[in-house]
DNA sequence: GTCTATACTCTGATAGAC
DNA sequence: GTCTATCAGAGTATAGAC
């Protein structure tokens, strides 16, 4: 559809875009149906498919842009600044958004698990470009003694790794800590203690 | 159902199994169909059902023993032995569940970015329990010196996170490796420095 | 034990009144 | 723009022949 022109379309469009998001992070696209996503959205199924062509459409809608801003806070590392600072940054600023956008990690997790039918082109193209030139100033860093010599990539992906895990088992994470304490400031000092010593040379 | 009887019986029960583990993994409980898994069994969709009463009997079935599967290597951590060498064994036992059987953890995965709607009971009794176990025995080497001190919990998360992320993941972590290399024995090297680092006082 | 045929429900999408 | 009504196809499950 043509972009939302009033207020109230706006308003709906956005509606049924974070109705989706809860519905497709939680239970995939196959497993999500528009009447869910209407009921969420508190609008009639026809109402949704005003707004949008079809349940691929929403889908879609939702995929674009969330690899970006996936990836932004990698993009932030600067090859200029101090090599562990910048690692804890990029750690950090993945750990909040795994805390402030949940919903959108467990998306981008579905949709990985089920080998990225949606996302084939980003993943291999755009993903796979930015890890490959981060793992160069990694290298260089490592070549000059600032930061311990470790296989760049698998550094990534254990940051990655680690940050995600709160939002995609946030579920488990809650259940095992048991104590209805906030897991992320536990996280942050952990993740912070962790990178801090593997990062030492 | 009961039990298969004749030796086509337990065949064909296994290949349902191991076909809706197939299907399951992927798409997760809403999104797999019959069809879907009677293909991939090379069966017909009353024919799956003749073996299993419903859909929902051959996911519960898969579950089943998962979750013991997957928290065994935890158990076997062994309180009497060296921490550093009782920790990298397990990390070392769950990365190969992640390399052998990655189409189980992805099913595990599924289950708990849905919010666990059919483990609820196994995960906050059973696995809140034997992590608060093991959680003692790292406190204890913590309070002895032997290992660094760590939030215990978030240690096994740690685990949890960077062996489960290559069964998980295991789509963008060839993407992005690229070479067409096993990324198993690069991790398993990565993560027993990891871990050595980590917990050295 | 396995198949074809089919009942019945759910799902994505459209038509048309207001 | 939003609703009710509805269609066509997919989905789970069953009946009954062989």
């Amino acid at each position: 559809m043509t972009r939302p022109r009033t207020r109230i379309q706006a308003r709906n469009h956005e509606t049924i875009l974070q109705a989706a998001l809860d519905v497709f992070s939680t239970h995939g696209f196959r497993g999500a149906t528009l009447d869910q996503i209407a009921d969420v959205a508190g609008l009639s199924k026809p109402n949704l498919l005003y707004y949008f062509a079809s349940k691929d459409a929403i889908y879609a809608q939702l995929l674009t842009g969330l690899l970006d801003t996936w990836l932004d806070p990698l993009r932030e590392m600067n090859p200029e600044g101090d090599p562990v600072a910048e690692l804890l940054g990029y750690v950090r600023r993945k750990l909040d958004l795994a805390r402030d956008y949940p919903r959108e990690s467990r998306l981008f997790a579905n949709e990985i698990i089920q080998g990225a039918p949606r996302m084939q082109a980003a993943i291999t193209v755009d993903l796979t470009a930015l890890v490959a030139e981060k793992a160069v100033i990694l290298t260089t860093w490592m070549d000059q003694g600032r930061i311990a010599r470790l296989h760049p990539v698998h550094l990534i992906f254990s940051i990655w790794a680690l940050t995600q895990h709160y939002a995609d088992f946030d579920f488990q994470v809650r259940a095992v800590l048991a104590d209805g304490a906030d897991p992320f400031p536990q996280a942050q000092t952990f993740l912070e203690t962790l990178f801090r010593k593997l990062l030492t040379p």
